[in-house]
DNA sequence: AGCACGCCGACT
DNA sequence: GTCGGCGTGCTC
């Protein structure tokens, strides 16, 4: 018998399957979808079995046997296997990438390189054998000093290396105490009056006859120490056990359970649309504008596909997974529901997937990586705010949730539900062509109104002399929520906002040594950082080309605009969410909690707080600046900023008080601005879509973007000329090349960069002509140095 | 990607 | 004369 293997190396000429024989001892067990160590080369990989075959194409004589196998139960099953490959050819990744992708990171490979000993122990050199007293082996980290020695030894064969693989994070074990369920066992044993723990524990034992507890729980509640446990176990009134165990975040929080609500006539009426085809692979675009109540529609739905025996799948981008969102699927699904984010540790999230994987629950509620929960029987998949960025991974494998949700839908003949008060154009383009059936919420579930949205025009505040951030209107809006005792919360765009140090007498912008872009003042450490490629050096206090002591920091983060906000209105508690403030675990969460017991009057935040955020008390929302999305060098920066506006004021008003939004631009006649303004969908989305055609991007075209790298400019360039010459012969005359061009940032970390740009409509061979580029790639540039990578549909052309 | 093999310069 | 620099070629 023999295995396809791929192995676990990123790399062009060994992405595609190696064959091993397969040991006669591992016969009965190896099944495609599980992992092996192999030998590759003069090392030792772990790799994916894909394939089982009787025969193979390779000399028999060399094939090499597998070293060892890793499971017993196979991580991936067909379907994801199957996946594997089509995602390689969409995404233009290597097979690995997509494999490693569907896995949770836990069961990901560590490799640790070490020397073994391979002679006794008194014939390598005097120096070396305090190395290997203890054990028969030492890692090469720990042994940096004597790299020499071992050499020499090595070079005697006294000492071998090897290359030592385990996964990150094993199964939990806990320690289980079994109580004895015999009562008249209890009361034969037999303890000195005196030995108060034990009597304790007796006591405690005689009420829990039968039960099962983990010990530290039972040292807890019964007020006892471990050896007292051990005491009681040897005289037989319990056994000890060592079991598997989930790592449970929530563990000590009991869930009230939760009925449906009563739908309303739209939303039946979308509800009745998808439970017609649940079992048709087709995809529901469901258009409903913020507080329109998708959430309860989702959560019906998944409730049906539950009730034919099936399982589903949520997705919500990251940002809005948050404690609030999770709650509401414990609510009805209880322990039905796994709950998968970024903030889990490793070894959470495996024990979560491991749920999946074992059918314990039928409810997957999670990120981007979610889609890939190995269930056998998918009833339905969700993705809710379809439009948001983060369902496209941005680097390899480059996939889109999206792209893979429907590929799934098709193996398991279910729906897909596109859920978003702002759809992306392709999803409405599509929902408009009948490839997407449309389903759409025109009113909020609780008949509130849309927040009244004021747009100011910065230009005239300007001219009216007024030079800070908040024009006059906000800043009166803001103070009378202080004195109303409302609560505000302000917005400001990241994106182009970092802060920098400029010289007022040269007017030198402090750049990073190795990128083209500037540094970024951090405060907290007082540190310059590059964002690029995290050089950093101290804040200077005089500037570093003309020695000028008149250096200032300029830009507006978020704590310039807390140090001006604090001169506005000093008496206001402002509570500040951005990168510095959410560092650490949790940190998220707790301002917003702060925030939403009201222990502060005004939060200002980044993009992080246009989502989720759900308080009654909220009455005032300012955008301090609409316009830094809006012009950025990319397609979607309309779209962005619309999307972004819409997200924000939806903030305000959500409960009794009316909310008002206030949102400040210097070019406040742009479509993206007005329209959002009344969350006008229809009209920007017809005004953009005439944008887009008349500039040729997606939805009219699709879009490629190759990127190369080099140490050298003039080489990147040259290859990157050749490249698109390359293109433009092989592919279709209807089909645009543009560039190519220097990237946006052209330099960073001390390569150059080039890009172009592929847009077409139709293009039966880009696949085939993308992999001879690679070709031309591997057999030429890339022992040049270069990098080549390809980004199908990107979801940003910067 | 690693790792070994292989062919030319500065050291014991 | 050897140690070691990194070019190039292979990995079932």
């Amino acid at each position: 018998m023999i295995a396809e293997v791929i192995v676990d190396v990123a790399a062009h000429p060994i992405d595609r399957p190696f064959d091993y024989a397969i040991p006669l001892h591992l016969q009965v067990l190896v099944e495609p979808g599980m992992r092996v160590k192999v030998p590759f080369g003069p090392r030792k990989v772990l790799g994916f079995i894909t394939a089982i075959k009787e025969t193979s194409e390779f000399d028999p004589a060399r094939l090499k046997p597998i070293h060892e196998l890793m499971d017993v139960v196979p991580v991936l099953n067909d379907e994801l296997l199957e996946m594997a490959k089509w995602m390689k050819i969409q995404t233009v990744c290597f097979e690995i990438d997509a494999l490693q992708v569907m896995i949770p990171s836990a069961l990901r490979a560590k490799y640790e390189k070490r020397f073994v000993l391979n002679a006794p122990l008194e014939d390598i050199a005097e120096p070396l054998r305090r190395y290997f007293e203890k054990r028969p082996f030492v890692r090469s980290q720990d042994a940096v000093e004597v790299y020499d020695l071992l050499k020499k030894e090595l070079g005697r064969g006294t000492i071998v290396a090897d290359t030592d693989i385990s996964q990150q994070t094993a199964v939990k074990k806990v320690r289980m105490i079994h109580i004895t369920d015999s009562l008249e066992k209890l009361e034969s044993i037999e303890i000195r009056p005196n030995a108060k723990q034990q009597v304790k524990l007796m006591a405690y034992m005689k009420n829990h006859t039968g039960k099962a507890i983990e010990s530290s729980r039972l040292q807890k509640e019964a007020g006892v120490s471990l050896p007292t446990i051990y005491g009681l176990v040897e005289k037989g009134a319990a056994t000890i056990n060592n079991e598997e165990s989930y790592r449970d975040p929530l563990l000590e929080a009991t869930i009230e359970q939760k009925q449906s609500l009563k739908l309303t006539e739209a939303q039946q009426t979308a509800f009745n649309a998808i439970e017609r085809s649940l079992n048709t692979p087709k995809t529901f675009l469901l258009h409903g504008i913020t507080g329109s109540g998708k959430t309860e529609i989702y959560l019906q739905t998944i409730d049906q596909v539950l009730k034919e025996g099936k399982e589903a799948i949520m997705l919500v981008p990251e940002i809005s997974l948050t404690p609030q969102m999770t709650l509401r699927f414990k609510e009805r699904f209880g322990d039905l529901v796994a709950v998968l984010h970024s903030g889990l540790s490793a070894g959470e999230k495996y024990d979560e997937w491991r749920k999946i994987q074992r059918a314990e629950v039928k409810v997957v509620v999670g990120a981007r990586s979610a889609i890939f929960a190995p269930f056998q029987n998918l009833g339905l998949i969700i993705l809710d705010e379809e439009h948001e960025s983060s369902y496209k991974q941005d680097d390899s494998p480059r996939y889109h949730a999206r792209d893979v949700a429907i590929w799934r839908s098709e193996q398991h003949n279910c729906p897909v539900i596109l859920g978003s008060a702002t759809p992306s154009l392709e999803s409405y383009a599509r929902a408009q062509k009948g490839v997407y059936e449309l389903l759409v919420l025109e009113k909020r579930a609780k008949n509130q109104p849309l927040p009244d949205v004021q747009i100011i025009d910065m230009r005239e505040e300007l001219r009216n002399g007024n030079r800070s951030m908040f024009s006059v209107p906000l800043a009166e809006a803001i103070r009378e929520r202080l004195e109303r005792k409302e609560q505000v919360v302000l917005f400001l765009n990241k994106r182009g906002y970092s802060s920098f140090v400029l010289c007022r007498d040269c007017g030198t912008v402090m750049q990073c040594p190795n990128c083209d872009i500037s540094l970024t003042y951090h405060r907290s450490s007082e540190l310059m950082k590059c964002h690029y490629c995290g050089y950093d050096e101290p804040v200077p206090h005089t500037c570093p080309e003309c020695e000028s002591e008149h250096i200032r920091f300029f830009g507006t983060g978020t704590q310039k605009v807390e140090e001006e906000l604090a001169k506005l209105v000093p008496e206001a508690r402002v509570l500040r969410m951005d990168v510095d403030t959410t560092r650490n675990k949790g940190a998220h969460e707790k301002i917003l909690s702060a925030f939403g017991e009201g222990k502060a009057d005004i939060l200002l935040g980044t993009q992080m707080i246009a989502k989720g955020l759900d308080f009654p008390n909220i009455t005032l929302v300012g955008v301090l600046s609409a316009d830094t999305t809006l012009h950025l060098p990319d397609f979607r920066a309309a779209e962005k900023t619309y999307q972004l506006l819409t997200q924000v004021s939806g903030r305000a008003g959500r409960d009794i008080l009316p909310g008002e939004v206030y949102v400040q631009s210097y070019t406040p006649e742009h479509y993206a601005i007005t329209l959002a303004k009344d969350q006008l969908y229809e009209p920007f989305y017809d005004q953009e879509m005439s944008m887009r055609r008349a500039s040729g991007y997606p939805p009219y075209y699709y879009v490629v973007n190759i990127q190369f790298t080099h140490e050298d400019l003039m080489t990147v360039a040259g290859y990157a000329d050749q490249s698109v010459r390359y293109l433009q012969s092989q592919l279709s005359a209807s089909t645009i090349i543009i560039g190519p061009s220097a990237s946006l940032i052209a330099r960073v970390n001390n390569r150059y960069r080039y890009q172009c740009l592929i847009k077409y409509k139709k293009e039966p061979k880009l696949a085939d002509v993308l992999q001879q580029l690679i070709k031309i790639y591997r057999s030429e540039w890339l022992k040049k140095g270069a990098t080549l990578s390809i980004d199908m549909n990107p979801t940003s052309v910067m």
